[in-house]
DNA sequence: GGCTAAGCGAGACGGTACGTCCCGTCTTTGC
DNA sequence: GCAAAGACGGGACGTACCGTCTCGCTTAGCC
């Protein structure tokens, strides 16, 4: 007799839930501390105390600090991909661009991108964690408008796909970690200009 | 006749003069602990028991660890800026990058950058040093290629020339801090026809 | 039938207990500590090592590394309060002075005692504490003696009782501190002489 | 032909003499920081800085900072030894307990000879110099008083001659370092009760 | 209803590194 | 050769956080 895959339990097991209060607290003081002092001033030991919450409940649900600011990040920051069809290449990657450039122009998102892409660097397990998640789910939803555009005929022969990517990408975080200058318009303007070789 | 304005005598001032020998050592045992465990494994009492000094003449000389690792990275590391004149835009370019990509391929040279700009991000003050300094000479340098092409009229309208360097140190952060795919010379030719427009 | 009023319960608060296993581990150090390199040899870094316990340990349940040398010296040198009643004034100043001079001839206990009023001239805090614990016990110890002979009448007129009382300890300490002569069978005999008037 | 003993040229040595400002400097800067801040506020660069004088003159001249303040002790407070003929055994004893109580009741005499006699307890070299020489006078005064008394036959038989000067002492220390109680009259008339039972 | 099993706030624990203070020494220029 | 200046190796300070380990308590499923 084959045994049918199951459903999942969702919930079997005594002993307490986790309680959604505490999560939330711990998120929006990581969040808090850091807009007030930097990555620098964002401490397990501060949040707990902000947040109402015992150090315990935060290492038993996150693997380090910064796991905690990106959770705080995807909740709070809304990062939907917004990869829908714009009808031709150069209006989705303005579309992308857009609404990339207008979430890291947010003070407070600047700031907990730059926190995370500097723990990635000193803590190699989250480095790992944040390159395999986040950032190739990025990665993904660009990928998707450049594959959508080459099955269209829409691509230019150069650059190549991966080229695309690591420009936008390198542009973008250049910007927030090296020169802090804006995301504005002219950026976008500049890049599609070489992307799309109007 | 007036006796014309001297130059300042270079040294007159009593007391010990600074130990070259400590100096060096110092900035040999940051290299050594960056290279053995990363930023994480670099404090300054490491250095200093590594350097058989006092830890107070590491902070007498350098306000941070990261800037004792940013000296020790210039010297060591030879950072010449490679704006020689090869004849035209594309070879100026194409010698740039091939100097740039072959210096950030040494991976302790890659490590201690990611270092810099992580810590660059945590540390506000150091972070302007950085930037004013380290990040300042790179983004000349290349400045200098393109404002020559531009004098000779060998500068395509597009890409702006600011956004040229954007491009290049973008992509090349990127890839050192993000994906930690190879500087490798595919990835110069793919931005010489991104800025050159063959 | 309302309840009546319950002492409170000794313990309720959440949280580790305090460790009695590093307390003890933390005195013995102390003691040792002093015992090989005199006061001058106690610090709080030798301290945490040798009893293999964090700094922040010490300083948690200690101000000051005297305040853990005081209670060493307390926990174990036993310091009973000799005011057993011996029958008459000289008696009991006699078992008193033996008790005393008996404890202050063991040499661990006199270097003890030396640091602790060394350390009680430079640390203000401390000092006061010395006086108003440690002190006053051994002052209201003979204080006790002194007041029973004059309940008995066996209490000659001069000196004083509070002269007595400075006497008895100013000897006591002026040796232990300055002359470094023994506390002596022989100096029994003299303060009895100029105590008791026989 | 025998060489005849040749009186030490008083000076003959080459190079810049002591610098007596500098000496002052050095000694008022001392009593100077330890009324400001207690020996715990006294520190040889401190004292250098405050004098204006190089740490090295310090050391050139004086073994411990200890023997800095005792010297400047000695100088500052006309320490005379004040062993004069008043007569009697108890005008003696009155006159010297008069001057030297006189002596330890100003506040900054006070804390000097705290501060001496505890790092006495913590310095052992320095202790033995204290105790040879500050100390050794003290007592020797006292001794030549009660010397002069025994010739005349005006000394009770008890106590000892070396219980006067322990039992004088004692109280005089005790009073400083432990219950800084004010050495006054009454004092003087309770210790001499008990010395010369009139 | 009692039992077992989490999860919770609290807080003490052994550690590591921090940045500072001061020590006592050494080295330089100048008198 | 003494003096001021000041850098040097070294050691301890007291603090801040780390990540772990009990506590007493609460909240859940299960017999």
């Amino acid at each position: 007799m084959p045994t049918t895959a199951e459903p999942p339990p969702p919930r079997a097991r005594p002993g307490r839930r986790r309680s959604e209060e505490s999560r939330r607290a711990i998120l929006g003081a990581a969040l808090d501390l850091v807009g007030e002092g930097g990555f620098a001033g964002l401490t397990v030991e501060g949040v707990a105390a902000r947040a109402g919450v015992g150090k315990q409940t935060i290492y038993r649900w996150w693997p380090s600090k910064a796991d905690v600011l990106l959770d705080a990040l995807v909740e709070e920051a809304e990062l939907r991909v917004p990869a829908g069809d714009h009808g031709g290449y150069a209006a989705d990657l303005r579309a992308f661009l857009g609404d990339t450039f207008r979430l890291g122009s947010r003070p407070w998102v600047a700031e907990v991108l730059r926190a995370l892409m500097a723990h990635a660097q000193v803590d190699p397990a989250f480095g790992e964690r944040f390159r395999d998640s986040f950032l190739r789910a990025r990665r993904d939803a660009l990928r998707r408008i450049v594959e959508r555009a080459r099955e269209r005929g829409d691509l230019p022969p150069r650059p190549a796909p991966d080229t695309v990517l690591d420009l936008v990408f390198g542009v973008l975080w250049y910007r927030i970690l090296a020169t802090r200058e804006p995301l504005d318009e002219a950026l976008v303007g500049e890049l599609l200009s070489v992307l799309v070789r109007s």
